[in-house]
DNA sequence: CATTCGAATGTATAAATATTCTTTTCCCGC
DNA sequence: GCGGGAAAAGAATATTTATACATTCGAATG
């Protein structure tokens, strides 16, 4: 039965947010399988679910979303603490962060989907964005400067 | 302050498992930020943070990017706990683990990055790993069986 | 300055979750 | 079938987390 149970536990966690093993455990039992609070707790600890991320709900080990909220947020706190300087030539903007700080912060920054950006390249300690043309790049900069200062 | 304070946890909880927001607040004010449990669960909601898993601890979300001798420690401490049972087909080898842990243990085992190892699969309890021949298969076996033992 | 607004945080408490202890269920070997 | 033991699940409760509301603080504005 705990096999089987464990099993609708992880599909209907893939399919939509829940929220509270409360919740759960109403969605569960309109699949069939009756139990308490106290068992679906030590089924999700079983099952390696994880709560919080960007909703708060449940999800399947692995992969933890970040919503475009959070990964702005995310992008935010490392540009303010890694990012030394920010140049512009042509098109082209670049980063310079502490050394072996680049890739961290590149990550972040492709996860942010800032607009205008049309693609990155990450060093040691610098990082190249490219952008549609120079005027789109001085916004670009703009839009940076703003968000480190934060 | 809410920046740096926030930049804190996520160092804190980096380098040690934190299984509550009450030990996240006595780490934090040792290392001179005084807020309450509130704050913090805030702070943990913004910066996405997730908490379950293996040792119900809280985790920065996203990919967590390790180097090669924890990324082995990793996979050996989740073969332990959730390896079930090894078979070998030809130069196919199966993993099974506890429902829905597959996909975490195979991603423990990418990371691992095994010699002999040409590719896996994971489904929800079953791991398929494909080897070049039969004889690497049982060589990775007896590797795995190892492992798991420790 | 005083005022107002909003973000950040604290306080108190509600809500959610984990755990301890107990009961039930399910296999085995006899 | 019948103990004995282990796994599973329930009940009650302790612990942990989220939130409603109040307060403080700082920047912007008149």
């Amino acid at each position: 039965m705990k096999a089987r149970r464990q099993t609708a536990i992880l599909d209907i966690v893939r399919h939509e947010p829940i929220r509270s093993q409360e919740q759960l455990r109403l969605m569960i039992k309109a699949s069939g399988f009756d139990v308490t609070q106290a068992t679906l707790s030590r089924d999700i600890r079983e099952l390696g679910l994880v709560k919080g991320g960007a909703d708060g709900a449940y999800q399947p080990p692995g992969r933890v979303e970040v919503n475009g909220h959070t990964a702005k947020a995310m992008f935010q706190r490392a540009l303010a603490s890694q990012l030394r300087r920010i140049d512009r030539v042509q098109q082209l903007v670049l980063l310079k962060t502490g050394l072996g700080h680049a890739q961290s912060l590149c990550a972040a920054l492709d996860g942010a989907e800032l607009p205008d950006v049309v693609g990155t390249l990450a060093g040691e300690d610098t990082i190249l964005i490219i952008t549609p043309d120079a005027r789109r790049a001085r916004t670009l900069v703009k839009r940076l400067e703003e968000m480190s200062q934060t």
